[in-house]
DNA sequence: GTCTATACATTGATAGAC
DNA sequence: GTCTATCAATGTATAGAC
């Protein structure tokens, strides 16, 4: 039944760009649980209450959790990625060292392996990925396609993108290995080997400062 | 209420050697289901009905899901795992070509790509298992380093250790991202620069027969 | 050792109020 | 746009019979 003067109608109290601001904080606690938990042992109720927000209110954002997942792995794209990703050298600048060096030093590091709530989408849920659906898997292809364009974009010669192509399996493979596996040692050295190669075969300098 | 003679201590109709090929049956169907469909997405129920048994079985041969999971993990270096992973060289034989050369070529292959459900557990669950206990974790090492044994074992020289780590990460990395992905093309790119920078890294010979 | 039946908890999704 | 309340489905684990 229709109330023609209720509190909804008199007081409008939610704006667009709230709905928006919202959006945007389910998407990043989202991402977060997801890279923490994997995709099925979280609950859209976890992702709310982390949110701030309640159960119900979730629908009005999206209509399944997977279409949420898909959301969060393109996020990572965006500017609320983790810092990580967006800023450059974390030392003192090296205007002579290609931006794709800081991205692969960032990649492999120690830092990327423990923070994972903050991962990289491509490592934090590559299975849940593949078992998913259509949306989820293009929204990881784009994350990948781009990574590739960064590093190919810094590669000269006929064999940029074969070399770029390289990089992305270094990258994504080290990491897989090294957070799936419980050996702090083996897992330092997994990432270490696959970022001298990595430097190695591109040319883009030694590993000082990783 | 005990029942002095009963049908079960009349006849005893289950033998301990019937018990274990029940519970190898069990593992397999999860195997092949765990690798469809990722962990959380099976149930016991599922798991059973595809070994030929019900449900309520399932508790008299494990404890929880997640032991059946690490237990599926190192099945894989049994006797059980595909034949992919057993047999020597496909074509005609080659002495010349160390075995691992034929792992390799394996791992990287287009059947492996396609073949989800008999796949190397290292690729089949990366995600899963990075979130998963320690039994899991416990049993994906040990996978990851019997691979890196194969690798080590048929390499020379200081750095042999370094290059199997190298070939370990191009081969799950190259994997789990083929498999991510829905771009025939970009997936069948990424494995054929994995394989052929693997094969030129050890001077293993080319990519010929592949 | 395996089966049927079921208790019990969890959770994705919806309905309706404000 | 968000909240509370609730439904319906699913799935882990247990109990007891044979």
């Amino acid at each position: 039944m229709l109330y023609p003067l209720g509190f909804w109608e008199r007081s409008m109290p939610y704006t667009p760009e709230h709905k928006q601001k919202t959006r945007r904080k389910i998407v990043r606690s989202a991402a977060r649980l997801f890279n923490r938990k994997g995709f099925a042992e979280v609950t859209i109720g976890e992702i709310m209450t982390a949110a701030g927000l309640t159960h119900g209110g979730f629908y009005r954002h999206f209509n399944t959790k997977e279409e949420l997942y898909a959301e969060t792995v393109r996020h990572f794209l965006k500017k609320e990625a983790p810092e990580r990703w967006q800023k450059g050298p974390a030392g003192p600048a090296r205007p002579d060292l290609p931006f794709a060096r800081y991205v692969l030093d960032a990649y492999l590091s120690r830092d990327h392996l423990e923070d994972v709530e903050g991962s990289c989408p491509l490592i934090g849920l590559p299975s849940d990925v593949a078992h998913g659906g259509d949306a989820v898997k293009a929204a990881y292809r784009e994350v990948a396609e781009s990574m590739i364009h960064v590093f190919k974009s810094n590669l000269k010669g006929r064999a940029a993108r074969e070399q770029a192509l390289l990089l992305l399996t270094l990258c994504v493979g080290g990491m897989v290995l090294a957070r799936a596996i419980d050996d702090e040692d083996l897992a330092a050295d997994l990432l270490g080997t696959a970022h001298k190669h990595a430097l190695t075969t591109t040319g883009w300098g030694d590993a000082r400062g990783r």
